[in-house]
DNA sequence: GCCAACGTTGGC
DNA sequence: GCCAACGTTGGC
């Protein structure tokens, strides 16, 4: 099983968000990366978990767990013109875009923010990729030792 | 294939 | 809102 971390900005979707979605369930539409296009096609499992992380936002971090329920399918809103996220070279017969569907396994008691995580940058979190310079990337891999260890201090303070 | 122009991301 | 870092586009 494999660990992930993906991030939304909550102004447009957060944890809460999904929260009140129907069985807590969503897709995860709108990556318009082709390296992240190619994780959620081909590498993020069912099963696997995943970190969901707030961007662009006043408080950016970690704020929960979500689990993949469904692997990489062909991004619908993608050939929907009134969609912002519309592709016109996105053809539904040789779709450009992908998406998984997650389940909120639990929101943290608390915010492990982005400035928090900064402080492990150079020991327990050395490596992380949403650590490293001028990182954009909205789907990634996290090892197993950063997936633990983020866990950790989510319940503590 | 190079690279300038442009658009996007995302922290601050 | 600013802007640095990056990705994409398109002329040549």
């Amino acid at each position: 099983m494999n660990h992930w971390l993906m991030k939304s900005e909550p102004e447009s979707f957060s944890i809460d968000h999904l929260a009140r979605a129907p069985r807590k369930t969503t897709c995860w539409d709108g990556v318009r990366n082709y390296q992240a296009r190619n994780m959620l096609r081909d590498e993020v499992k069912r099963g696997d978990l995943a970190f969901f992380y707030h961007s662009n936002c006043e408080l950016p971090g970690v704020v929960g767990i979500v689990e993949i329920v469904r692997e990489g399918y062909p991004d619908h809103t993608a050939f929907d013109p009134e969609d912002h996220h519309f592709d016109p070279q996105s053809d539904p017969q040789n779709p450009r875009w992908f998406m998984v569907d997650v389940k909120l396994v639990r929101k943290f008691p608390r915010v492990v923010s982005l400035r928090e995580l900064k402080e492990y940058a150079g020991n327990k979190l050395s490596g992380f990729r949403l650590l490293a310079k001028g990182n954009r990337l909205s789907v990634m891999p996290v090892s197993a030792a950063h997936w633990k260890f983020v866990n950790s201090i989510s319940e503590a303070k």
